[in-house]
DNA sequence: GCATTTTGCTCTTACTGCGAACAAAATACA
DNA sequence: TGTATTTTGTTCGCAGTAAGAGCAAAATGC
């Protein structure tokens, strides 16, 4: 015994325990949805490719790759381009993922505004329109279904559109879909998705910002850094939260609520926050306490917020006076730079992520955000590759939400099967 | 449209991601190896089973359950018991999993001790022993493999021995089973798993403890709670641990470095830890600093030890000194359980476990542990539900890590097949 | 013009899920 | 006591699938 075992790479495999309350069995047609996914996938990620070439990619037969592929091209997966040159042989006839015609709508409900994109499976944009957000959920939900059956029709989509993604500022249950806190549209409990689903009579996803903002990162590449199969998406904005992504896919915790990092504690004693515990990191690095500091007013949950809105000053007018040379504005970010350091350290040494993804209107000053971060990192890091942690920021102009709700709709048609 | 997908539970499946850089496509046997792992699972949770019943639970043809059964006994992963009396009809012929024949070695390397329990698939111990450890690895694998070889022989189990699982104190690289670091023993980068099988021809597992903590409670309920698909186990010792388990995995992180969160900040300014970056949680919470604290001692890495071991209190005489009443001992333990509870109160926002688990020498002044952690957590949890996340204590007297050994050789037995 | 190489498709074989039919073993009831 | 009913476990035929061999097509090299 035992040299069998010594190059036996199996031993290393990942031990995941079967939950025997909620299973799902394999039944016959489970291999081949299986390998028809990886097929597709392996499509995705290196279009083009031939059969011949995935094939060897999956250690399989031609025969098998010719059935299965058939298979995708019948439901519209995937299409066959042109032949291209090979050094010998048969020329072979490339594979290409279907995108450009399958259609999705997503919705971007803010504080103020919200967004419409009509866009297609890879997250490439063709209309995009704002109006004011409507407060109550009714009278919202009849203007939205209004605009998109609008801008579908406006682009000939309506019966292309395989269904509408939709990103809300709040506490999502995942069983349910409903809206269960949205502090800043003062919505408790709502069932938006319900509503909408049945003023459009389309499917529609639902899904918090930060969580949205990851999935974007996992299906849609275009042009932004590809995420790796384990990474942290960051937002700071009038919140602090996160999506944390494992193995390729998001962590939602026992009650749906995890990666709520805005929320940990950086100093027991630290100023009160929004929550009602005290030294949160939120409570250090939102829009609003970097902007608090700015304005010399000691962070509190109750004057804060009046304070800021009294003077009109907003997070950008910040970043604008820091740009020109404002060392308060310096002092204020750079505070702001090194408790959010410490925030991901925090998540580099609990998940140790491969990559975190910081979005958010302070990327905008990230010619000083870059250094603290990855200098927190590496100070409090235990090892030299966690050190190395890469911190990317959300590419300005860019609309992370949006991409991320056209990715609900998207991930569905891409994700591998469940099983076990 | 809409209505048909109104009704669809499926929208809120979970969407991970097929990592083309490494997947396992489906074979002709993988249905059926997912299949007879979800009936040896059953089987070992709702024992005793009968085959009619596995198969309502499964939803499949009994015809098919004879099959898989009759496999799953010919590779003697279950047996059939006796039939047993029922309300009508045929009486069903039960079936159980085998433990009792399955043997297991369990080490446990430790600073001074070195532990050896020989046990079965169900973690139950058949003998233990221990000696001093000798520090040297070459050494310590030839005084190793002396006493398994004669505990072994002692219980006449040498051929029923599938394995040796082995806990070490100190980070371990899982794609090559080397130790990377153990600080305690001075260890570097030594391959002690491949030296053990060598040497006892025998194949070896390897993990660090708070990963075999967390693998114990997933795999064997002797007695204790049982462990959710979603809960951390937490270690406090000379060090502070974690492992992370998320839909029944444990999280490795991007370099193996996950659950450490013994090295998140507390406090940006607070003292200085072993790590060398400032107020991490283990400098509030490890023994050390607990007994640094009753002692009067400002917790820094140059002095603390030394003075601790000068002074030859160890946390176990803190603790006993606050159940005879001592107020300062009761000031250090308390301030310990005020700052883990900050700890815990990180984990529930950011991972949202449905349990969490703390093992180590603290666990004996549980009465004074238990109220100040669960306050904690309540005050900084953002719902319901999480503020009312369950904390239980490692029971005493029980060998974790020594169970946490044997559940890393059974688990493979059990554990979900990898696909995709 | 022929051999070689590579691609993609077809066909056969063996394995597996699936469901129906059947035997076995108990109780219920006349 | 004998027969109907219920429940369990097995057997068998059918259909769907992976696996692999074989073959035609389409290119290059000599």
């Amino acid at each position: 015994m035992g040299a069998q075992y010594r190059d036996d790479q199996r031993w290393r495999a990942q031990l995941r325990r079967i939950d025997t309350g909620s299973f799902v069995r394999a039944r016959r047609s489970t291999s081949r949805d299986v390998n028809r996914r990886i097929i597709l996938n392996l499509v995705r990620e290196h279009e083009p490719l031939s059969r011949a070439e995935l094939a060897r990619k999956m250690d399989i037969g031609r025969g098998m790759v010719t059935s299965l592929v058939t298979e995708l091209i019948e439901e519209k997966a995937i299409y066959t381009g042109a032949t291209i040159v090979a050094p010998r042989g048969r020329r072979p006839e490339m594979l290409y993922v279907r995108t450009r015609d399958r259609i999705v709508m997503a919705v971007d409900i803010r504080l103020t505004k919200t967004f419409l994109m009509l866009g297609d499976f890879a997250g490439l944009p063709k209309d995009v329109e704002s109006f004011d957000t409507i407060v109550d959920p009714t009278a919202l939900v009849v203007e939205l279904a209004r605009r998109i059956g609008a801008m579908l029709d406006e682009h000939g989509s309506a019966s292309d559109c395989e269904g509408i993604g939709l990103v809300v500022p709040g506490m999502v249950d995942r069983a349910t879909g409903r809206v269960l806190n949205a502090p800043q549209l003062g919505w408790q409990d709502v069932d938006i998705r319900e509503a909408l689903m049945t003023a459009t009579g389309r499917p529609v996803q639902i899904e918090n910002a930060p969580i949205a903002c990851a999935l974007a990162r996992m299906w849609l590449s275009g042009g932004n850094e590809r995420a790796p199969q384990n990474f942290v998406y960051v937002t700071v904005s009038d919140g602090v939260g996160a999506a944390i992504v494992i193995d390729g896919a998001v962590v939602r915790g026992d009650g749906e609520t995890a990666g709520e990092f805005g929320h940990v504690p950086l100093d027991l004693d630290g100023p009160r926050c929004l929550c009602g515990a005290r030294g949160c990191l939120e409570a250090y690095t939102s829009n609003l306490a970097t902007t608090s500091r700015y304005l010399g007013i000691e962070f509190s949950p109750d004057t804060a917020r009046a304070l800021v809105s009294s003077t009109g000053v907003s997070i950008g007018d910040v970043i604008e006076k820091w740009k020109s040379g404002d060392r308060e504005a310096a002092r204020a970010l750079g505070e702001t730079a090194r408790y959010l350091g410490a925030g991901l350290s925090m998540i580099v040494n609990s998940v140790n992520p491969g990559m975190i993804f910081v979005g958010g209107e302070v990327t905008a000053a990230w010619e000083l955000f870059a250094p603290e971060l990855a200098r927190a990192i590496a100070s409090r890091a235990l090892t030299p590759r966690a050190a190395r942690t890469p911190v990317v920021p959300e590419s300005a102009g860019s609309f992370p939400r949006l991409q991320g709700a056209m990715a609900l709709i998207a991930a569905r048609a891409y994700a591998a099967p469940v099983i076990a």
